[in-house]
DNA sequence: CGCGTTTGACCCGCGC
DNA sequence: GCGCGGGTCAAACGCG
């Protein structure tokens, strides 16, 4: 694994949890100001196991600024086909809060990072659209390694 | 008994 | 200032 990359969405060790996944680099900001440029893209997909490497310099939210200021945080947001709402991606979860929003019927769903010391929160709810959907987002940066930590070129 | 989930309350920012 | 929408807290509860 490249030691200037990292995985801010870690494996997933069971790819069939879910029949397709997207990226949605679109909704990687909070903010639309916000700019990032080439070496930010997502530069590689396995499609093995569903990893999204992103090519970040190690620290994607060290780079992003709104208006010369930094963003406290950045979210990354994908979409899964899958009937099971929590997908095993290698990090222990904890729920703590679930929440109804007002543009969905459905529930959404609140997780933080359980190793003490690391604040990454994860959110979960499914499309309103087609509910056969999930949309996961990640929020922050492990100061950790994940249980199973895979890289695509181990594979 | 230790840890995770549940669930209503609380909090905070924002628009009116 | 107030209400609303969204995010988090925490006590009670459940389960292994």
């Amino acid at each position: 694994m490249a030691s200037n990359s990292s995985f801010l969405s870690p494996n997933f060790s069971e790819p069939g949890d879910f029949d397709e996944i997207y990226f949605e680099f679109g909704d990687f900001f909070v903010s639309e100001e916000a700019e990032f440029s080439e070496d930010q893209q997502v530069v590689s997909q396995c499609q093995q196991n569903s990893l999204f490497q992103v090519n970040d310099g190690g620290n994607l939210s060290s780079s992003v600024q709104k208006n010369n200021q930094r963003l406290k945080s950045t979210r990354v947001s994908f979409k899964t086909k899958s009937d099971r709402d929590v997908l095993d991606d290698g990090y222990k979860w904890r729920k703590y809060g679930k929440k109804m929003v007002k543009s969905s019927s459905n529930p959404r769903n609140y997780y933080r990072c359980s190793i003490e010391g690391c604040n990454v929160k994860k959110r979960i709810e499914r499309m309103e659209e087609d509910s056969s959907y999930v949309i996961t987002s990640y929020e922050g940066t492990h100061n950790h390694h994940a249980l199973n930590q895979l890289s695509c070129s181990e594979m």
